[in-house]
RNA sequence: GGCGAGAUAGCAAAAUGGUUAUGCAGCGGAUUGCAAAUCCGCCUAUCCCAGUUCGAUUCUGGGUCUCGCCUCCA
């Protein structure tokens, strides 16, 4: 039985779909003004994660993760580069797309976007309105009046009191209470045609946070079970979602719930600090895909679990890549075809358990560790079979490990490993496969005459070059350092 | 200032009121012509102070420190 860490109730709770069999969910993705850095890889990952465990656990789930193509920070970017706001957002969705397919993230089923939904957002702003929780204010925004909705802060753990008592509230005169948010944003004189819609309260654009209302009602229904995002979207924006939401759902003088479980990742860190724009120490997907496999890092995110920090450095993603390298070492000495998981076998159970309990990826993956243990041990071609499907299931270890060992590394940055005394330049590439196999031919003929010397100094001259050879009954096979 | 999360070995990271987490790194051994890989063994832990308990890393209270949210943010 799947349980859930629901923030809403600031506890793990024992997930039950409203409709048997089916789960709806939203999560909260991109605003398209710039590539994707290290924190939304995190959300990617985490989140695909979790609709694959659905899924695996025999769920027909709907996944919807939006694209914000409309907002502020697009505005300017691309008033900034002189480009349309839809050439900038079709650039960074395409972006997008690459970054995430690198990773191993599967499509969801619905990819929104807002610019396509502002009429949902006009008929629920028109519905909060009479419902007495929108007004005009005087200087033309739409706002949500904040204080009129009961349960506002539920989930976030926040009284309107103590909000006020922040020091970093902004105070506009046209609010009637400072922490009123825009719903609808009047259009500027010398804002862009593509960024003005014509709607009962004059010419604009959409606040931030009704996108996510209205196409989370339009595309699962005005209650669905599962909404997720980063960690930092709690407050304002889920808050933000939940008032709207079920601000304008009434009946009989009673607002409906939205959602029944809100799910929060962790954030990325660099040395211990938040990564950020505004701090500057973000780094973006495809920067660090230039460094290391796509697969490394998708095994970096899955290894902590999805609600703790994560820590980011070259280091831990050596570590990672060091890990992830012996659990393929093991498939490459016991070569299997896809497979099925047996769900009956102790390891499968111990892996199931683990991510029934609140997606305990750090546990399902040390089940992975003790798999693969067997899997050397034994050359148990179900053991690695069970290896391999288990994997899958987080979306790792399906690459084929022979040819992944042998793949030149596509490290820009000077990287040396020292190993057997040998300094390697793991980023060399001089050498063929072809010249590879042709060394290793003449090392064995230098093997087989006991000119040992000479069979060293072959491998010390593919050492050099990050090649390392591994000896065997049945002969001698390369791989990358 | 308000609210919240967390402190586990060299590093990373789970779990648990008593019984080996796991991985990387390191050390010793087996194996190997030498290696690599693998296997076996070893090594380092539960922030501090009280309390509850037969027993606490785990529960309670206090403290220290770190981080996050309260403004755009995944």
């Amino acid at each position: 039985m799947l349980r859930i860490y629901n923030t809403l109730a600031r506890d793990k709770q024992e997930f039950t779909p409203i409709v048997p069999g089916k789960v709806g969910m939203y999560v909260c993705g991109m605003t398209v003004y710039d590539y994707c850095h290290l924190g939304h890889a995190r959300v990617l990952v985490v989140f695909d994660m979790v609709y694959r465990w659905l899924k695996a656990s025999g769920l027909d789930v709907t996944y919807v993760r939006n694209i914000t193509d409309i907002d502020d920070k697009i505005i300017k970017r691309a008033a900034e580069n002189g480009e349309s706001i839809h050439a900038l957002t079709a650039r960074f969705i395409a972006a997008m797309h690459e970054d995430a397919d690198a990773l191993g993230v599967q499509r969801p089923d619905h990819e929104p976007r807002a610019t396509q939904y502002v009429p949902e957002m006009l008929e629920m702003i028109a519905q909060l309105e009479q419902n007495g929780l929108a007004y005009k204010a005087t200087d033309g925004d739409v706002n949500y009046a904040v204080r009129k909705f009961p349960g506002y802060g539920k989930l976030s753990g926040k009284s309107l009191e103590d909000l006020r008592a922040g020091e970093r509230v902004d105070v506009t005169d046209s609010k009637h209470d400072p922490l009123d948010f825009v719903l609808w944003k009047h259009a500027k004189e010398q804002e862009a045609a593509e960024v003005k819609w014509d709607s009962p309260w004059g010419k604009g654009r959409p606040g931030w946070h009704i996108e996510c209302s209205a196409m989370g009602s339009r595309l699962l229904g005005q209650h669905f079970d599962i909404h997720g995002g980063g960690a930092d979207l709690q407050f304002p924006h889920h808050e933000n979602e939940i008032a709207q939401s079920e601000g304008a759902q009434l009946v009989d003088g009673k607002h409906g719930q939205f959602v029944n479980y809100w799910m929060h990742n962790g954030f990325v860190n660099v040395d211990k600090e938040k990564m950020s724009k505004s701090l500057g120490n973000f780094f973006t997907i495809r920067e660090v895909l230039k460094k290391y496999d796509a697969e490394v890092v998708r095994f970096f995110i899955l290894r902590a679990h999805y609600r703790s920090p994560l820590n980011y450095s070259d280091m831990h993603l050596d570590d990672a890549n060091q890990s992830l390298n012996s659990l393929y070492t093991a498939l490459k000495h016991v070569p299997v075809e896809d497979a099925a998981v047996d769900w009956n076998e102790p390891h499968a159970q111990r892996f199931k358990a683990a991510m029934d309990d609140d997606f305990n990826t750090p546990e399902a993956m040390a089940v992975l560790f003790e798999l693969s243990k067997q899997v050397n041990s034994s050359k148990s071609i179900e053991a690695a079979r069970q290896l391999k499907a288990l994997g899958g299931v987080l979306g790792l270890l399906q690459e084929e490990p022979v040819e992944r060992s042998q793949r030149p590394r596509n490290i820009v940055m000077e990287a040396n490993i020292v190993l057997e005394g040998v300094t390697a330049n793991i980023a060399v590439a001089t050498y063929t496969s072809e010249s590879i196999n042709n060394l290793i031919d003449a090392r064995t003929a230098a093997k087989q005459a006991k000119n040992y010397a000479e069979a060293d100094r072959i491998r010390k001259e593919l050492l050099a070059a990050g090649i390392v050879l591994e000896d065997s009954a049945s002969g001698t096979t390369w791989r990358r350092a």
